[in-house]
DNA sequence: ATGTAC
C-alpha cells in the first residue's frame, strides 16, 4: 500500500495510498489553490477530485486572508448520524420506503415552531428547512454491519438490533447566496482577516453552519415522525467550513472542501450509496491539517455517468444495489451520476486513512433504504 | 450545490 502520507511539494500533501485513483486535474488543482496570496498549506484527501476551480475532499490553511471560495457554496454541508428504534430484522426496505413517502416538499404548519427555534431569521429560505436538496446528498437507513470497537459502539447507544439513520445535507439555496454575494463584491481574492467584509462574511458563514445543522435535524425528525420511530442524534459534523486554526506555530484559517474535521469527535465516512458507510474515531494529525476524506470521492464526471451507464443500468435497476439496500431516486440524470460505479470504492478511502494513522474504524455501516428524491425533474 | 440556467 506504501506510504499515505505523499509530500507533493513543500506546502502541498496527499493522504492516499499508491493505490487510490486520484483524477490528475484534481492534483494540478491543488498545486494551484496552494499558490494563493496567503496560502500556507493544502492537504488533499483520499477522495479528492476536481471542483469548479477549486478541488473538492481538500484542507487550506493560510494566513492574514481567507477565501470564501474555497469553502464553496454549500456552506455548512455535513453529516448527521442518528439512533433510531426500529428493529432491523423487521424494518425492509419495502416497508421503509412506504412509510415514508414523499418528504421532498416542504415541511408544513406542525413544524414550524421546531423550525423557528433551530434556524430562525433566514428570510427567503425557511421553506428549504426539513429538505435533502440534489446533488450527492441523501439520508439513509442503514444497519451496524460489523462492530470493530464495542465498547465505543456501546457508549453512544448504538445496538446493532436497531437502524441507524445518515443525513448528509448543507444549508440549501442560503449558502450558496452568500457566496454569490461574495463574489460579486471580491471575486476570487479573498478576504483580508479582520476587515469588515471578513466579519461580515465570518457572521453570514456561522449563521448557513447553524441553518445546516438545524436542516439535518429537521430531516431526521421528520423521517423519524413518518416512520413512526424515536431517535437521537450521535453525531453532527460539518465538512465545508472555515475556522481559526493554528498550524506549525501559526494562527490562520483552515478551509475545508468536502473535508471532514478530524479535531472535534466521532465521524461518519460515506460510500457510494451502494457501499458501506464507517463510523470512524478520528485521530487528530497536523500532516492532514486535521482533516479526513467526506465520502469515497467521485471517479467520474457527473455529465460522463449516464452516457457510461445507460446501456449497462435501467433507472430500475439502479434503485437496487448490490448490498440488496433500495435507492428511492425518481430524478433520471441523478440516480446515473449517484450510480455506486460513478464513485470509488469507500474501502480503499478509508484503509490509506488508517494505514496513514488518521482513524481508528469503530463500526461497519449497511444501506438498507436511501432516499434521494421522490420528485425528480425532466 | 442550486426554491438552478438554457
Amino acid at each position: 500500500m506504501g506510504n499515505c502520507i505523499q509530500q507533493l511539494s513543500e506546502s502541498v500533501t496527499l493522504i492516499a495510498s499508491d493505490d487510490t485513483w486520484i483524477e490528475g486535474n484534481a492534483i494540478q488543482q491543488l498545486h494551484t489553490t496552494s499558490k494563493l496570496a496567503g496560502m500556507r498549506r493544502v492537504a488533499g484527501m483520499p477522495d479528492l477530485h476536481p471542483g469548479r476551480g477549486y478541488p473538492v475532499g481538500a484542507a487550506f490553511f493560510s494566513t492574514g486572508r481567507l477565501y470564501p471560495a474555497l469553502i464553496g457554496g454549500d456552506i455548512g454541508c455535513g453529516m448527521a448520524l442518528w439512533t433510531t428504534d426500529l428493529d432491523a430484522r423487521k424494518s425492509p426496505a419495502e416497508k421503509l420506503e412506504k412509510r415514508l413517502g414523499n418528504i421532498d416538499a416542504p415541511l408544513d404548519d406542525a413544524w414550524q415552531t421546531l423550525v423557528s427555534e433551530l434556524a430562525p431569521a433566514n428570510v427567503g429560505f425557511q421553506q428549504a428547512l426539513g429538505t435533502i436538496g440534489g446533488g450527492n446528498h441523501f439520508a439513509e437507513l442503514q444497519r451496524i454491519d460489523h462492530i470493530y470497537d464495542p465498547q465505543a459502539v456501546a457508549a453512544l447507544q448504538l445496538d446493532m438490533k436497531q437502524l441507524v439513520l445518515l443525513v448528509h445535507s448543507g444549508s440549501r439555496g442560503l449558502g450558496g447566496s452568500i457566496l454569490e454575494q461574495h463574489i460579486h463584491r471580491h471575486g476570487h481574492a479573498g478576504l483580508v482577516q479582520d476587515s469588515a467584509d471578513c466579519v461580515d462574511y465570518l457572521a453570514q458563514h456561522d449563521g448557513a453552519l447553524q441553518y445546516a445543522e438545524a436542516n439535518r435535524q429537521l430531516i431526521a425528525r421528520r423521517m423519524l415522525d413518518r416512520l413512526g420511530a424515536n431517535g437521537q442524534q450521535v453525531l453532527d459534523v460539518h465538512h465545508n467550513l472555515v475556522t481559526p486554526a493554528a498550524i506549525q506555530g501559526e494562527n490562520g484559517w483552515l478551509h475545508r472542501k468536502g473535508a471532514t474535521p478530524s479535531d472535534t469527535g466521532l465521524v461518519v465516512i460515506p460510500g457510494s450509496r451502494g457501499d458501506y458507510s464507517y463510523l470512524a474515531a478520528p485521530i487528530p494529525s497536523e500532516a492532514s491539517l486535521f482533516s479526513l476524506a467526506h465520502g469515497a470521492g467521485r471517479k467520474w464526471m457527473r455529465s460522463e455517468c449516464k452516457d457510461r451507464l445507460v446501456k449497462r443500468y435501467s433507472p430500475a435497476q439502479l434503485s437496487r444495489t448490490k448490498l440488496g439496500s433500495h435507492v428511492v431516486c425518481q430524478d433520471k440524470h441523478l440516480i446515473y451520476e449517484e450510480a455506486p460505479e460513478a464513485y470509488k470504492p469507500v474501502d480503499s478511502i478509508i484503509a490509506s486513512m488508517e494505514q496513514a494513522g488518521l482513524l481508528t474504524v469503530l463500526a461497519k455501516l449497511r444501506p438498507v433504504l436511501t432516499y434521494k428524491t421522490r420528485g425528480g425533474c425532466c
